[in-house]
DNA sequence: TATACTGATTGTGATTTGCAACTGGTTGTG
DNA sequence: CACAACCAGTTGCAAATCACAATCAGTATA
């Protein structure tokens, strides 16, 4: 095992990979927002991520094989980041991290809804909200259901009710 | 909201209270190994954390409603630590947690069997787990199943397989 | 040529972490 | 009663990490 960690527990290692304040809102990003450049990143972030946090936690991601990064036809200079087998079975956790959440923090509920919506889905939401990433993020053919489009729309239909 | 939030996320406001390295460590020792008392979480720990970072950590999760502490009758300067019901609701995120380290960390064999026991039962054993641990730190009545005792039959078993 | 956009890096100060020593008090033992 | 062990922490300090704002050089667009 390598002397660099704490304990051999799953928690633990689990806690050393992703264990820190920025990590998961990323991929969290990437994963619902579906933000693919380092600037919607960067800017569309509802918490306002600094940049060179968001530099250090992209390259790490990469290197723990989280993200993976490849360049952008359309433009020289950009890359995409796309998610990897691991980060694509994070669902389950993310799921449970809004379950939680959603009962005991404050939260507002455009931003809820989501969590919502993939905690009565259970399982089989989450399976085929995971089959979607891996059409999205890597090679695998397209699902029949889009649980993406299910949980966008039911956001901005959250955003919509609450304005107007 | 409170303006000390950075959005009203759920998955931002659960990293906000427990995205750092060490509060669910002290919550996992609590959990599963039934540790009580300050001294408990300091020298048996797995990750050996420091004194300072384990007294804010329990200050912290105790103002923030995860954990409460009493006095110990047997011992004027004693305090017990005990999980309180949102913290309980966190079986089903460390379950997730362990099931994903599980798979994609370096874990060790002993330490990782009772993440699989708690995967492989699923919300049913959670659901029981959660019931002892009410009667554990709450005032619950003892459930039937202990999964405590399930856990930990099966951690012993590991440790000692490992050893002959 | 000017403007905006690309993924970052740099500099600075504030906060958090890790480590070791220490504190004031309590309890059990000879 | 003396003394060691134990109790929950605190203190001091160096190192690492974080947050914020400004900046960078190389594209692309007008």
């Amino acid at each position: 095992m390598d002397a660099a960690h704490r304990s051999g527990c799953p928690i633990n290692l689990t806690l050393e990979m992703l264990g820190d304040r920025w990590s998961l809102i990323v991929i969290r990003d990437v994963m619902f927002g579906n933000r693919r450049h380092f600037r919607e990143l960067l800017n569309n972030s509802e918490e306002s991520i600094a940049s060179n946090i968001l530099a250090d936690r992209l390259k790490r991601l990469v290197a723990n094989g989280l993200l993976w990064k490849r360049d952008d036809p359309s433009h020289s200079q950009k890359a995409i980041y796309s998610l990897a087998e691991p980060a694509i079975q994070l669902v389950p956790l993310l799921a449970a991290m809004g379950a939680w959440g959603r009962r005991h923090t404050p939260v507002s509920r455009e931003l809820s809804v989501r969590a919502e919506l993939l905690e009565n889905g259970g399982p089989q939401m989450w399976d085929a909200f995971m089959a979607e990433l891996r059409h999205l993020h890597l090679d695998a053919p397209a699902p029949a259901r889009s649980v993406f489009a299910e949980l966008q729309a039911a956001y901005l239909e959250a955003v919509q009710s609450g304005i107007e």
